[in-house]
DNA sequence: CGGTGTTTACCGATAG
DNA sequence: CTATCGGTAAACACCG
């Protein structure tokens, strides 16, 4: 109905807050994770007035990235070499927003130490898993035919056991108290959970057209970390997909003034 | 080195 | 009024 064309505000500065630019970006994106720099342009895609002063309001959004709680700083997969790592929201942080606009936040969302303290252990966990990954395929593939080869070649799964033989120490998580935990942990993604590969298709996404379906990785086997990975995505976008509205996008007007 | 990430401090606006 | 929130500056550590 009252569908704005495209949201770019001109030169005039957008009445969105960092938060709410880098939620955009987040939720924007097929993974709902982004690095940094992916941040950055998609706000200066679509809003030309972040095209200029960009040491202040990068400075800015960076130090939101770290200060709020919100947001979650994931580790990069070891098989997406970069900079810096990617970044998501909370999955309790996606009803952050009054009735679904993204111009007036409802309260600070804010983790409770012990909550804060278990998420950190298990992203240091995950971040633990990797350099063992990384590790054990150091040794057990020599560094020698890699690279030039191959354009993209999965560096993974040379030699499969099923379960991974050494794993790097993730007794931070493991030794948490067993209270009801629900998903965010590194046990649960990596239990070794029957393959339910899709019985129930991820839900449509409804009323967000500006998101494309998940690529689809196509590793021959898939080895542990990637299980654990795919798990961990999986996690972030059913607990989008639960608590996205379809009003989100559209940028609203305010209501009423 | 430059991009990334963390932290502290300060300010103004505004909600309660 | 105080508490909270958003924006900015800045110092600094880390890392590819």
């Amino acid at each position: 109905m009252p569908r704005p064309s495209r949201e770019s505000y001109g030169d005039q500065k957008p009445p969105y807050s960092y938060i709410s630019l880098t939620a955009m970006a987040i939720w924007s994106s097929p993974e709902r994770m982004l690095p940094l720099s992916e941040i950055y342009r998609f706000i200066m895609d679509r809003f030309p007035y972040y095209r200029r002063n960009t040491q202040r309001w990068q400075n800015s959004l960076r130090h939101n990235l770290s200060f709020n709680d919100c947001f979650v700083k994931v580790p990069r997969r070891p098989d997406r070499p970069g900079k810096g790592a990617y970044w998501t929201l909370h999955p309790q942080a996606f009803d952050m927003f009054e009735n679904g606009s993204l111009l007036r936040r409802r309260k600070r969302f804010k983790l409770q130490k012990g909550e804060k303290d278990n998420l950190n252990a298990e992203l240091a966990a995950l971040a633990s898993f990797n350099r063992a990954f990384l590790a054990r395929q150091a040794n057990t593939a020599p560094p020698t035919a890699m690279g030039s080869a191959s354009l993209y070649t999965p560096p993974m799964c040379t030699q499969m056991s099923p379960e991974p033989a050494e794993l790097p120490d993730v007794s931070p998580v493991t030794v948490l108290p067993q209270r009801p935990r629900r998903a965010f942990t590194i046990d649960a993604l990596l239990e070794p959970e029957p393959p339910r590969l899709s019985p129930s298709p991820p839900q449509p996404m409804l009323g967000m057209q500006v998101l494309s379906p998940l690529p689809r990785l196509e590793l021959p086997i898939p080895s542990p970390y990637m299980l654990a990975a795919h798990r961990y995505q999986a996690e972030l976008l059913q607990a989008a997909a639960h608590a996205l509205r379809p009003c989100y996008f559209p940028p609203q007007p305010l209501p009423v003034a």
